[in-house]
DNA sequence: GCGATATCATTAACATGTTAAATATATAAG
DNA sequence: CTTATATATTTAACATGTTAATGATATCGC
């Protein structure tokens, strides 16, 4: 028993162990992330959408026509996914994808009817889950955590 | 040429990023997440380590011997990736995996000297980071952020 | 105009996320 | 003791994350 402990803290007492994995900030968020995200993901399953393809096609919902780039940054998707999601969605003909006549690099996407649809059919359930939320925690509470995530975001970019 | 931007350039002046993404919980959470991962993630890949891969050797480096499921809680990594990323360490010789001898479904983890190599000369670099954070945003301000984030951890626990 | 350089999108390769199903072991009910 | 049920882990299948390389088009400098 004394043993078994004794090893135990003979690793604890080392001085370059790292920090205690209960107060990290990546994994906090990761948690907060994810208990949100689970009460989408079954609503959005039915329609067979991912989170990623539903944040895309509720941009091209807010906004005609948007090039990859520039869905890239409003979704936060890497280019690689991004690519892949676009595929996808297009195949389903959810969306449609067409080059950029002034810079042939460039890929202009926008939303179907079809793409409308579903738009229609989950957003109020959508709307609905974020009302929960507001109502449990108050809207200033969470304008004020919007707030510091925004500010924690610019940590990569002031070195 | 300025006819053709004058429409659209007035809505994004009002804001880079649309309202509703930009003021997006999960989305928030994601580009925080990122701001402070992308100052971990080139140190790590000099170990040649993924961020899930250091999230499991850390916790093993704090407490001696970890089960499965255990670990998966802590590390908040689902157990099919857990399994494959504790293959994948096993086999570099970081950590050891051995049945539980009381319990012939848990699968019992422990950090290998190797392991705590890589803990020892990545936790000085690790500390740092979070000093710069910590400096960046003042220490009560980021605990105040943690305990946010807990609080809308359990938004799935409350329905 | 032409070549060097930059930018945009895609592909490739591997790791992880996600859900469902399968497998192995433990525990409870009878 | 045996069957039914529950729990822990793994496997499978597909989607996305991540970095590096590639291909295509634009743009800059001369």
């Amino acid at each position: 028993m004394t043993e078994q402990s004794s090893a135990k803290s003979k690793l604890q007492q080392d001085a370059l162990l790292p920090r205690n994995t209960r107060r990290s900030l990546p994994i906090a968020l990761l948690r907060a992330r994810e208990a949100v995200m689970s009460h989408f993901r079954p609503m959005l399953a039915e329609h067979e959408m991912t989170e990623q393809q539903w944040r895309v096609i509720r941009i091209l919902a807010e906004q005609e026509v948007v090039d990859a780039s520039e869905m890239a940054d409003k979704a936060f998707i890497l280019a690689p996914s991004l690519t892949r999601i676009i595929r996808s969605l297009e195949e389903r003909g959810i969306i449609t994808k067409h080059k950029d006549e002034n810079d042939g690099r460039r890929v202009l996407l926008r939303i179907t009817p079809a793409g409308m649809a579903i738009i229609n059919e989950v957003s109020p359930e959508s709307r609905l889950i974020y009302d929960r939320l507001e109502k449990r925690f108050g809207r200033d509470k969470i304008e004020q955590l919007l707030d510091m995530l925004d500010e924690v975001a610019t940590f990569n970019e002031t070195q």
